[in-house]
DNA sequence: TATCCGAATGAGACTCAATCTCAAAAAGGG
DNA sequence: CCCTTTTTGAGATTGAGTCTCATTCGGATA
């Protein structure tokens, strides 16, 4: 949609020795254009809705390459169904999730990064990336 | 395997209005004499070529139940399937997985609980549970 | 210890997200 | 425009986990 992620997807099609497709397109405009936490699913969905025609196997295969080019994040909530957000000039960041009402947060602390940084060097192993959610509930008033 | 086990089993079903049959037994006790971290299958083979009968859903079913009341924990190893592990008697631990070679370290750190109990309620929640997993690689001599 | 009834079991059907297949369509360099 | 290679899509397949329901079993009661 927009001009600039157009040409960052271009590349990394190109690095990746992949072809540019208008699905390609769809499925990153559809993830990007939205800050919400989506399923495979509703991406699909959404993009066909939009008139472009396109398959649940291409929505797949599109994310599977964004995801390792670091343009999405791909979150497992714990319900079966993986979430997908665009992470696009956008920091490192967790999760938190409302059991009440499946509401998710979002929340970043550096000392929390650190500290897990510290904690894999400790056991002699180097932090590749990690897995955090904290599972909450409102706070009684 | 042991009395003491027996004893909670029991114990726990009675609280859950659940009868004590020999394939629950035989599910706690497949699960509790092993300190890995098991998925569904694995405990399910282990307990037949044990000569105990059960079937899948009765293994699953029983494990739903050992989870609810704390015996057992379920982990998301981010692979699709659960993993399982005993957690009779056992402090609170996260765990860090090599992705070189799939070994999984557990660990533990205060500093962290108490951090994340801190974020929740900056936010104006409780912290219920989480799921926190360091995925590393060893670190070059 | 025999009876009885609700609970538990098991074989296999089913669900559902995700992956795979392969013929047809499209990309894009020459 | 051609030609080779990649991509796509419809639908089949996979696999963990759940559900169904006829049969079996636990255990309270007498």
């Amino acid at each position: 949609m927009n001009d600039s992620t157009i040409k960052i997807l271009k590349e990394i099609l190109r690095k990746e020795g992949l072809r540019y497709t208008k699905q390609r397109q769809a499925v990153w405009d559809e993830i990007q254009n939205s800050q919400e936490h989506r399923d495979a699913e509703d991406i699909y969905m959404s993009i066909r809705n939009n008139g472009v025609n396109v398959s649940r196997a291409t929505v797949y295969r599109t994310i599977d390459v964004l995801v390792k080019n670091r343009m999405v994040r791909k979150m497992d909530v714990g319900d079966g169904r993986n979430r997908y957000e665009p992470r696009l000039d956008d920091a490192h960041h967790d999760h938190m999730i409302c059991v009440e009402t499946g509401k998710i947060i979002e929340f970043y602390n550096e000392e929390l990064e650190d500290l897990q940084e510290k904690i894999a060097e400790e056991n002699g192993y180097m932090l590749v990336r990690h897995i955090h959610q904290l599972f909450v509930k409102p706070l009684k008033k």
